[in-house]
DNA sequence: ATAAATACCGCAAACGTTTGCGCAACTGTT
DNA sequence: AACAGTTGCGCAAACGTTTGCGGTATTTAT
């Protein structure tokens, strides 16, 4: 079946293409009658309007970027529904990029970005990346660059994150409170910014506390994780609380505590920071301090939007994280 | 920064636009010479064909849509991934819709994706689809439609699909085979028909063995799951193993175990159908029938292809599901 | 009655590409 | 020397939309 646009409807009703156009936006110079003759032809024939011609007519592409380490995960795939839904809302079409952490992927999606004219890019560093460059190409023609997550150093860039040191903070006053007095906390790959961060926080509140006795642990997967919390948990003294970095990291503490009998939280204590859908799983319920995926979305688009209007203050926003009250704890 | 034309490179290097335009495609008409300097302009200039103009122009436009109920959770997003991974490395650019499982957001994304006027559609339908005539007119304009997981009753549709049918009893066969002799069989909500045909096939297997007592139920959250798995297991005859048709329901059933210190699997056995992601987060590992989204993601896609190439044949296919052993059962 | 204002609509250009066709300038053949 | 063939390039139209401008025909004011 033919596809229908203006010209078409202008032929059958004996009009020009422009008052066709006109009608339909509902402009004042054209008549109520005409108006009201093309709006029905246009609804009977199924008239949807060509976006890629709009576009290009008016140089303005309703169409954001998001690139991402990856789609699927707790914290990404909450972070794209709610970037989703605002693009929805706000009539933009999301365009989902995996970098699969690679630096070269990353790149070609970069290009894919600027051959689409997007309006706006979300971003997630690739842990490989290295050069600013490509990114830098979308400042020079001033489209609207959002990191999240993984951001890059400089304060050169927008950025929305979770506020690390305010979770970490948290979660040791949290320990501290709670009298625990022999903590396992377990960390993840060092050389990531955020585990700097947390890991930083974490331990400025912990050493107020000369009494708290802390066993500082970094890995790269649930896994280690898991090796991890076997031994110190089979050494004679043993943690009373156990500290996560993270989801991945929390997987791994409770499968070896399982796997020892270790009750939570009679024997052991457990505390993670957490998107927070993991900790509902257990039973009991883990305590968490959520670092939300969803929430940072919503905050993320927020400063999308701001820079769509025009204001090109750079900043670097946090979302706030809360606690979560579990039975781990 | 000015945004970089065909039309800006002919100006700088007093050509055509056109013999720009082919000197970058690398047609024979133009002389080696020339597509060197215009292919050397074009690299420092870094310019980027305008997406819009080509699918203008064109008529075809390299965007495929996926619509979907919600992005997070295990299966979609997996299988959200390896469209992703397809789209890339075939050059088209994927749009993705949540229809939240509301009608009315499905109908409204569909609009979208005929406004953009998307080579192809890959849908599952919400839990509140009714009609299909929204769908219906991509068929009329020959865009293909490959339904997947949700998919309609007609036949009249693309659809790939886990293979419910086989993984139930692939479940239930094993049950038998390890000898289980009181199951618990846990499936989701009754109305949707993935839950039809997995309860159907894993009935009819069961009642071949006339010895072994077998308990359904049905329920539509992880915590039904979770109290249903309470009361069967506080009766005097306890299963000796429980079936869980998914995710889901496992998470309940897991949390239930435990809270009643039911070891797994020397109490009771557990086997579930999944995606694979939960399976392996627990101690011990659970035993599970493999009904991977992204697996499904890559069957969907080689589908779509063979529709944009063509193929018109309309077909039902199937993902096989295999046996991934844990340590449940 | 004429002049001025208004209501309604069409023309044409522009957005950035691609591509059929035509045309000039060579190259090679007799 | 005349011709055909080749090489290399430009013109212009088209994709579907929006919009400034201009032009009638009708209404209103004087």
């Amino acid at each position: 079946m033919e596809v229908i646009t203006l010209k078409r409807i202008s032929q059958v009703l004996g009009l020009s293409i422009s008052t066709v156009s006109r009608a339909l936006k509902n402009h004042p110079d054209i008549s109520v009658n005409t108006k009201k003759r093309v709006n029905e032809l246009a609804n009977t024939l199924d008239y949807e309007p060509n976006i890629n011609a709009i576009s290009l007519r008016s140089k303005k592409n309703m169409v954001i970027g998001l690139i991402v380490p990856s789609i699927s995960g707790f914290f990404y795939d909450s972070f794209i529904s709610a970037i989703e839904e605002e693009c929805r809302t706000h009539l933009y079409m999301l365009m989902i990029l995996q970098s699969s952490n690679d630096a070269e992927t990353e790149i070609n999606s970069l290009r894919i970005c600027r051959q689409n004219r997007i309006s706006g890019l979300f971003a997630c560093l690739s842990t490989k990346t290295t050069s600013m460059t490509a990114f830098d190409k979308f400042k020079e023609v001033d489209i609207p660059l959002v990191f999240f997550d993984k951001v890059p150093d400089s304060d050169n860039y927008n950025k929305v994150c979770i506020d690390d040191e305010a979770a970490a903070k948290m979660a040791a006053e949290l320990l501290v409170k709670k009298n625990k007095k022999n903590v396992l906390a377990i960390f993840g790959n060092e050389t990531i910014s955020i585990t700097r961060t947390r890991y930083k926080a974490f331990q400025k509140i912990m050493h107020e506390y000369k009494d708290v006795n802390i066993i500082n642990e970094y890995c790269d997967t649930s896994d280690a994780a898991k090796k991890i919390t076997k031994i110190n948990f089979t050494k004679k003294q043993k943690p009373d609380a156990v500290f996560c970095m993270s989801d991945e990291i929390l997987i791994g503490v409770i499968k070896s505590l399982n796997d020892l009998k270790i009750s939570i939280p009679e024997d052991a204590a457990v505390l993670a920071l957490s998107d927070g859908f993991l900790p509902k799983i257990y039973s009991p319920e883990i305590t968490y301090i959520e670092t939300s995926g969803y929430k940072l979305g919503k905050l993320a688009f927020t400063k999308m939007l701001d820079c769509l209007n025009g204001k090109i203050e750079i900043t670097e926003t946090f979302t706030k994280s809360v606690l979560v009250n579990g039975a781990s704890l």
